[in-house]
DNA sequence: CTGAAAGCGCTTACAG
DNA sequence: CTGAAAGCGCTTACAG
């Protein structure tokens, strides 16, 4: 709850020179502008209405992204939550919009007044990420994972389920198990994929790249997926997509192609909050409580803000796999279907 | 851009007492205090970062809901983007997490340090809009309607696309029309009923009080209608559910219990996003653009703050019909279909 | 590039 | 219930 003037004691210079360092004015020496803003974030600094603390916190993407899927507004009604705990606000920034390119992230946000940050952020934009937690400003990214143990963030865990997830229908007989996954590599698909390599390898069946499926996440993509794979000389028996949107495309065009799912073809897929529900057949699937997330997220970083603690945030919740109906058998016979055999369109 | 001070002066009283009026001090007269709350909104007063103007525009529910559904994700990505014009930033608020209830709204959202406010609400929570807007605090209400003419609001007009929904199914050769809606009163489901009655009355068919279903507006609403409107001996031919989760659960109840559709039975549905494409078949629907009603609500507030003009708000934008594949000409014998007819569950 | 001083925006004892 | 004055938080010419 430093003010101005005691940032200006810590760190032997005027209040003047804090707060041209705080403003990226350009007459501060790189040096001297360091290390105020060091000292500001070393010692919780934020700018205030009078003599009222701000209680605004920062929710933002660190790329070029915005708040549109059914995930993110899942985190986001998590965050809104979670913070009610301490008194929050929760503010939408936008750095790629507002951030001024010769100023640091911190002073970014201290100008937008918050006193701390919850990020999204994909594969692209991860070193802003590193580059915020530097800088020392109080963060937390959301789902995604670090291994520099300076940046915190908390996660989802979906390999174990995933893995789990493929075990299933290994257990119900099938070999020729698809993967339906989107283009873009972050953490968490890459953990899906890599449950769904290590549940193969432990049942003994060879990882095929023709049963890869990589397609932009959205419902074209998922139906795309499902016609090529089904008319596979040797089709897969199952698939598991990745993605919410993939798995509901394909589910959509399987009834198009007058595939019927289970009995021709099994489908796992993945969800972030109720399109299992929205489906027919009911969609087996692993799952992941993104609104949790967000409130995790949010009660972690407030938690710290209000503390002043500096310890580290690095918490992953399990994901979970729900068998609904859109899994069975391998059928006898696995021929494949091509468009033409269904009711088309 | 008023300072207190020249609030002081406008209002004939010291800047302690506007001070004062401004933070719900109790030692202020009743009357001193409104009037220098009045002086305050109309003067555009905003509480500043040291000489800092604040960009923040408040969204806030004026009643108990909380950001959910996809309608209101929606929205807010709208909002977000509208507001991108005038370099503002939202801030989630929550009157009824933390405004004192013998503060004004006005006080409230000075003390939030926002420019003015996007509201949503609901039938019940209406008159805390017509409050807000009597104080003369910025404000616009987004997808709902108001007679009185000093209330703000952006809405959507689902009346005569729902009566062209209809008139569509009258057209196809259907009588026996159905109506599943939820069973909250806003103005946008009476719109929409409405329509319904309307296109019945020009077609000449009598409403039915057993072809209106009232039920929660989530998927197992729409389940149980579609369920109970199969079983009645003069089932309906055709229903039209004035809302997207209804309709969905409608679809995927009817794959359940083996009602084809459109054969045994036309569904037209209401979509705020991109339901109609999520489920099979792609559904015919009244649909509404929630993320443009989002940018208009912003842009309005945006352009009102900026140029101070106190004039009205009140726009509406049409909602359209798109005919997909859930809908077609009634079955030549429409009998009952039960539970126990289908391939069950 | 830095700081002492003036000054704005606001709040808060203190006096009435 | 009200205001003049002191004072905090911050920014900004001005001087060096």
């Amino acid at each position: 709850m430093s003010s101005i003037r005691k940032i200006a004691q810590k760190a032997g210079v005027s209040i003047t020179t804090v707060s041209r360092a705080l403003n990226n004015d350009r007459n501060v020496s790189a040096k001297t502008r360091e290390l105020v803003l060091t000292v500001a974030n070393r010692s919780g600094y934020v700018s205030k209405v009078g003599r009222r603390t701000t209680t605004n916190i920062g929710f933002a993407y660190a790329g070029r992204q915005t708040l549109s899927s059914v995930f993110d507004s899942a985190l986001l009604e998590g965050i809104t939550h979670g913070v009610d705990n301490h008194q929050f606000d929760i503010v939408l920034l936008k750095p790629q919009r507002d951030k001024d390119p010769d100023e640091t992230y911190t002073q970014f946000f201290m100008r937008k007044g918050v006193r701390g940050v919850i990020l999204r952020t994909t594969a692209e934009s991860r070193e802003v990420c590193v580059r915020i937690a530097e800088e020392q400003f109080p963060l937390v990214v959301i789902s995604e994972r670090f291994d520099a143990d300076n940046v915190n963030f908390v996660d989802c865990e979906s390999r174990t389920e995933s893995m789990r997830a493929v075990d299933y229908l290994v257990s119900l007989g099938h070999r020729r198990i698809g993967i339906g996954m989107h283009t873009i590599p972050d953490c968490d698909h890459l953990d899906r994929y890599d449950g769904y390599c290590q549940s193969l390898a432990n049942a003994g069946i060879a990882l095929e790249e023709q049963y890869i499926f990589r397609h932009p996440a959205n419902l074209a993509g998922g139906a795309t997926i499902l016609k090529m794979a089904m008319s596979m000389a040797d089709r897969p028996t199952a698939i598991y997509f990745s993605d919410p949107q993939l798995a509901v495309g394909a589910i959509n065009k399987a009834h198009e192609l007058g595939v019927r799912i289970p009995r021709d073809l099994s489908i796992v897929g993945f969800d972030d909050a109720e399109a299992r529900y929205s489906v027919y057949p009911t969609m087996t699937a692993v799952c992941q409580d993104a609104r949790a997330l967000g409130v995790m997220a949010a009660t972690s970083l407030t938690r710290m803000i209000n503390d002043g603690s500096k310890e580290r945030i690095r918490e992953t919740i399990p994901s979970f796999f729900e068998v609904h109906r859109s899994t069975a058998p391998p059928p006898d016979d696995p021929r494949p279907i091509h468009a033409d055999n269904g009711r088309g369109d």
